[in-house]
DNA sequence: TTGTAAGCGTTATCAA
DNA sequence: TTGATAACGCTTACAA
């Protein structure tokens, strides 16, 4: 079966006895056009299935209504939540999303900016894959007047660009500070990579509550994991297993908190008796495990939905040739104290 | 800043002295263009930055290599895990993809048809909404030359078309089965909307394997749900809360299961020693908790490649004009005995 | 092996 | 308020 070439507005034009200009008015709302004739065309176009190529009138305006996401991999709790409200706000306001995953890898981030580059996409909303080191991929895309809006795991060294993150290092200082008022002087800390600034920042925030508390660091408690589950599994173990564990874990994510908890349980640990359990991010679960997970929540949907309408802001100010003012945009965690620690 | 009008092969095609379909052919990999010239292009372009504009190839060749997907919930374990999958297939392909949730929305699921379309996108992998009831828009574009190809929640009434399932009859069958294999003869049933094909086979298939063992269906122990949150704690909640609760339930789905038992041990229940629990779906939580989750097992990234490769191979079929055969692919199931039951 | 020119389906700029 | 026509940036016969 041969794709069937589509109707176009020369076919609705003909319909009508008009001429394309008014075809394309008519669809468009252009006030010029009086209601009448934008009435019968509209009419046309839906009789004939009249479908409007947006190649085409995106190849005249240089506009294609697509936003591009970058995420390190979509089946995070994290990014499923961010890219949800992404995807619903960006609906709401006119535009479509197509979705990539880095893979945590910079060559394929490199890949998919060439992608949505070449897709033409009016903008982007992206989270650092953990591999990144380098920024001219992304410098191009700015260059070339694709706008980025960061979120979560940023990028402090490019400057035109909206970064939307939470305070990590307040974070982590509020959530081992809850565990010290909680009596622990044995603390854990299992993070991410540490190349990147988030996971640094966590860890010096939970350095710094250790600190101002008179605890030491002690380095055989501090683990770095690529947020895998194999990493994590490992990490656990590797903590839980010592002869002189721990009494309480924060974690520099959830899965690493859940399987922490569900790991200590397996060696007969008491959580939070003899394991206090701190997570980071929202899922789902924790509040419905037993015990649930004590967790530093961040506001997922919100940054999904707040990088949106940032970058449509942006986008609709470089229509308009206003100055755009990028800044940083910190949004508030809330720690949620449950039953794990 | 005003947009930056941008490289085009005209700049490429002036750079070197050659004309444009040269620069246009040795980009593509023409076999009619010397290999000195090729690279000699491609340096160039390279080097002005060029990135070649899909909407206007795609303008003239009718492909956009791009797949449209619509599911409704991208932050739906299973659906995260299969648009994870549907991503990695489709770039390893070499096609992109644009995501749209229908938020179990009929209305919505029609507008996203329409975008797709007037996107061109070369083909649609979809999942239907739980409202849909009427196929036009699906059929509008399958008509347009633009193939679907469903999976998880398919549509029956569309011929020419691949559908991606499993067998959601035995797989209840065999997990019933298993509940009164273990000697329970009161078993209960918290299922999906009952005009779903797939809820209704889930528990066509529970209804027979009770039947085929003598124990009566007792409505009082079924439930529907919306397969949200709040439909789920209802559902477990009514069936949990009577004065003759059921020894067992099978669960059309993760939620509702995990609900189950944690609900269950909040009543001081026992599982499995007071309720017998299996879910339906994979979930990274059903190894973790405790007790971990009998589930049949459904291959959700494989039913995402699966769609991925099928969709691509229609495409490539149509492009040599090759007759498609459709056809239902249907996965097997595994049911994974864990300890909730 | 390369160049010329037509055309893809829109929007935008003039005129009328 | 409408119409003719030139773009937009590419691919692709057809010529050379």
């Amino acid at each position: 079966m041969k794709r069937k070439t589509q109707v176009n507005i020369y076919d609705v034009a003909k319909e009508l006895g008009v001429s394309i200009s008014t075809v394309s008015r008519a669809l468009n709302d252009n006030p010029k056009i009086s209601e009448k004739t934008k009435k019968r065309v509209k009419k046309a176009a839906d009789k004939l299935g009249f479908k409007k190529n947006i190649l085409a009138s995106g190849l005249m305006t240089n506009k294609t209504k697509i936003i591009g996401v970058i995420v390190p991999y979509i089946n995070r709790e994290f990014f499923a939540q961010a890219i949800n409200s992404i995807e619903m706000t960006a609906f709401d306001l006119g535009y479509k999303v197509m979705i990539c995953q880095s893979a945590d890898s910079l060559e394929r981030e490199r890949i998919n900016i060439d992608t949505l580059i070449s897709s033409r996409v009016d903008g982007i909303i992206m989270s650092l894959s953990l591999e990144t080191n380098d920024w001219s991929h992304l410098q191009r895309a700015i260059d070339m007047g694709i706008p980025i809006v960061f979120f979560d795991r940023v990028c402090y060294d490019i400057e035109h660009s909206t970064k939307i993150m939470v305070d990590n290092f307040s974070a982590a200082y509020r959530a081992t500070s809850h565990l010290i008022e909680k009596g622990h002087k044995r603390i854990g800390h299992i993070g991410g990579f540490m190349k990147i600034k988030i996971f640094q920042e966590r860890f010096n925030g939970y350095k710094k509550a250790l600190n101002d508390n008179n605890i030491p660091l002690d380095e055989t408690i501090v683990k770095e994991t690529h947020l895998t589950k194999d990493d994590c599994n490992k990490a656990v173990k590797d903590i839980l297993d010592l002869e002189n564990p721990p009494s309480a874990v924060f974690c520099a994510n959830n899965l690493t908190a859940i399987t922490a908890i569900f790991y200590a349980q397996s060696i007969g640990m008491n959580v939070p008796g003899d394991l206090a359990v701190i997570g980071f991010s929202v899922d789902p679960f924790a509040t419905l495990m037993k015990p649930s997970l004590t967790a530093v929540e961040q506001p997922s949907k919100e940054m999904g939905k707040l990088a949106t309408e940032r970058l449509v802001e942006e986008l609709n100010g470089l229509a308009e040739e206003k100055a755009t003012i990028y800044g940083k945009i910190i949004l508030d965690t809330k720690l949620v104290v449950r039953e794990s620690s």
